[in-house]
Order: C-alpha cells, then sequence, then structure tokens
DNA sequence: ATGACCAGTCTAACTGGA
C-alpha cells in the first residue's frame, strides 16, 4: 500500500490540484493538512465520486486534517491530542487524526509552527510534541502496524535546508524542535525519507515569497516515520516534486511511502 | 543589490503561515 501525505494549504483553493493529483498517483491512503475548513465546509462528495472514503477533523479558517482511503472507509480512532492552543482559553486547534486503514493504523498530523520563537507560540509547539511523543509510544506498545506522516514543522538536520544561515532563527530547526523531534524518532520510528536520502538535499516546501521555488530555496518538514513493523515493509519512499510547480500550486508537494501488504 | 506570497475572513485590511 502506498500512503501520501499532503498539507495543501486550503481544500476549496486547491480542490482542482488536489483532484488531479489523486487521479494521477492514487494513492491508497491520502492524508492532509491545512484544509482550512470547517467540518461542513469538507468536500467529501467531491472525493466519493473518485471512489476515496475519508474522514475528516476541521476548523474555521485555520488547520484542520483529514484521511482520504481507497475503497474503505477508514476506522476513526481518534481525534485531538488534548492540547490547548497556545491563546487564553481558545482550546484546543485541529491537527489530529488518527484511523485504521486496511489493519495499518495512520496517524496523520499538522504540528504547530511556532513561530515567533521564543514566544508562547513555541512553548505550545514543544508542549505539542510532548503530547504527540506520549501518544506515539502507546503506539509502539501496541506492536500494531503503525504509520505516521504529516507537516512536522521541524528541518531535522542541517541538510534538509537550503540555507541554514537564512533560518537559524527560525522556530523550525531551534535545538529544542529537533531534540523533541529525534527523542521520538529515537523510541523507534523510522523517518523514511531521511533515511533513503541520507546526503540531504530533498526538499518538502518552498516558500511563495522571494522566488524561493525558482531559486529552489526550500526544506524537509513534512515527514513519513514507520514503526518497526512497517519499517520491516518497506519498499520505497519519495517526494512528488513536480507539483509544486503547477498553476495555484499548494507551498508544500505531496510526499509518499509504499509499504510491502 | 533589493524586493518579492497566499488563503481565509464580518470584502478591507487583518491574521496566520513557515
Amino acid at each position: 500500500m502506498r500512503i501520501a501525505s499532503f498539507n495543501i494549504n486550503g481544500i476549496k483553493a486547491r480542490l482542482p490540484r488536489l483532484k488531479e493529483w489523486l487521479e494521477e498517483t492514487r494513492p491508497t491512503v491520502a492524508c492532509l493538512q491545512e484544509i482550512k475548513t470547517q467540518d461542513e465546509g469538507f468536500p467529501a462528495d467531491e472525493f466519493e465520486e473518485m471512489g476515496y472514503k475519508a474522514i475528516w477533523h476541521g476548523q474555521k479558517s485555520f488547520n484542520g486534517v483529514a484521511i482520504l482511503s481507497d475503497g474503505t472507509a477508514p476506522e476513526e480512532v481518534r481525534r485531538g491530542l488534548g492540547v490547548d492552543g497556545p491563546k487564553e482559553g481558545e482550546g484546543e486547534q485541529s491537527r489530529y487524526i488518527e484511523a485504521d486503514v486496511n489493519g495499518v493504523r495512520i496517524v496523520n498530523l499538522y504540528l504547530p509552527n511556532g513561530n515567533p520563537q521564543p514566544g508562547p507560540k513555541f512553548d505550545y509547539k514543544l508542549e505539542w510534541m510532548a503530547a504527540l511523543r506520549e501518544r506515539l509510544q502507546e503506539l509502539l506498545a501496541s506492536e500494531q502496524p503503525t504509520v505516521v506522516v504529516g507537516d512536522f514543522n521541524v528541518i531535522p538536520r542541517d541538510n534538509d535546508v537550503w540555507s541554514v544561515k537564512a533560518m537559524a532563527g527560525d522556530a523550525l530547526m531551534q535545538p529544542e524542535s529537533r531534540e523533541a523531534y529525534t527523542r521520538i524518532l529515537n523510541d523507534g520510528w523510522t523517518d523514511a525519507l531521511g533515511l533513503l536520502n541520507p546526503r540531504g538535499g530533498v526538499w518538502t516546501y518552498w516558500d511563495y515569497q522571494a522566488g524561493a521555488w525558482q531559486r529552489d530555496h526550500g526544506f524537509r518538514i513534512d515527514h513519513l516515520l514507520l514503526s518497526p513493523q512497517t519499517a520491516d515493509r518497506l519498499v520505497s519512499a519519495g517526494v512528488d516534486r513536480e507539483y509544486r510547480g503547477r498553476e495555484k500550486a499548494s507551498d508544500h508537494t505531496p510526499v509518499w511511502v509504499e509499504i510491502r501488504d
């Protein structure tokens, strides 16, 4: 099965591009982030017509995640990690959804950006990462085949960014962000794209500003994490880089991992 | 060398992104 992750930056603005990508690459499971719509605005019918069944966890204006599955409905297990947003009394943001598809546990997440740092948004990012680690430890203990995907908003290594200097002050590559990510990996998860690209230079995001795409000024923040049970079944993983160059593109491009059935 | 975007929202500047 092939599991893909795509931060689409608005499902309404991106719908034609999204359907095109689904038709052209036909992933078994497609995990979406930043759908930027409330639950009632999610275009489930559009995906049903293409043979995809979906679950989603929306929110007004920002954030929001969804899981699409080819043919079979994802069996939702959990939504949310129970971490309130950084503003007083705002409650929880829609950043986490978890489901079973064909015996594989799928975790789809949109990790907080954390800028500006230091500050409450950065504290929120680290708090969220600590809660994520706890949940992922439970999943490791269950020994169920599990794949964790999404926009982690963490640049893991210096060779995962076009310029260390330009990004040095960014929340995405602060030592605290990287350490929190490494702690999760060290519990037993395999970063599929990192493993297959040890020398780096593979980007999943290019800013809309400053001609970043044309200059190839990008970085790797969309990740595919495999539990030991799915790491043993790893066939390949990659980045659908070409979609970043199309009209009305998201600033992220899709990533995917294939595991043996 | 410098500046440069985009989506969503209480449709005009805001917030938020990374």
